[in-house]
DNA sequence: TTGACATACTTCGCCAGTCGTAGTATATTT
DNA sequence: AAATATACTACGACTGGCGAAGTATGTCAA
């Protein structure tokens, strides 16, 4: 159990990342283990979701990308880092809003135990 | 402003009809108006969306559907009527225990002010 | 009684986002 | 040297939402 249905978080998993994106540039591996750190293993996000993330968040200009090479101490390997624009930060904020009013409109249509 | 992107609600479309559902049998236009008036106008299914889950929710046997004509006193027009199965309140109870999970999750990656 | 508006749908086809499958290539660990 | 982890890209299928349009009947006000 656990795991949840992705038609759920549709919709958010831009927000997801760019939550990631807040605390500074990351790049695609590293946000995927963050989201399941953070979410204690509940929601692991699809490598392929995750990259066309970026790639239609770049183009909404949310996002932008640099190439980092492997650092002087040769550790790691090449990556595609992402940073999070003015306007992803915008975007990200009026998520969040949006969040609250959404949250208690879906809660009335639920029944707790 | 208070219109809530349909992304977000994809996934729960269904379990919206089901709440209603789940006080008694009912059809399209009735259920429509219900989700409006319930959620204080914050969220309006679009038609399409809600007869396209008649559909698949009868396919997958959430929902039986019968059909009403007018009644004696001549009111109404013939509506096509639907009622929860055992199944559907089954997956409806599933669907709002992933909710409590779902939103613990969400939250977790939402700023508040 | 006529015209506007509400009710109660159906059909069609597009689109966006997710995801399965597969492949490539390098780095690290055992 | 082999297995596993890292770091992606490409392609195509599928699903659910939705705009546009159409049909047909019911109600109500002028």
């Amino acid at each position: 159990m656990s795991q949840i249905s992705s038609d759920v978080i549709r919709g958010y998993n831009d927000t997801i990342i760019l939550y990631i994106l807040m605390e500074e540039p990351s790049y695609g591996y590293e946000i995927s283990k963050q989201i399941k750190g953070i979410s204690d293993e509940k929601y692991v996000i699809k490598e392929t979701t995750l990259y066309s993330a970026f790639t239609r968040m770049e183009k909404n200009g949310y996002i932008e990308s640099f190439v980092a090479e492997p650092d002087s101490s040769g550790n790691g390997k090449k990556r595609t880092y992402y940073r999070i624009t003015d306007r992803g930060k915008e975007y990200y904020k009026s998520k969040c809003d949006e969040w609250e009013i959404t949250k208690e409109v879906i809660q009335k249509f639920i029944r707790g135990e």
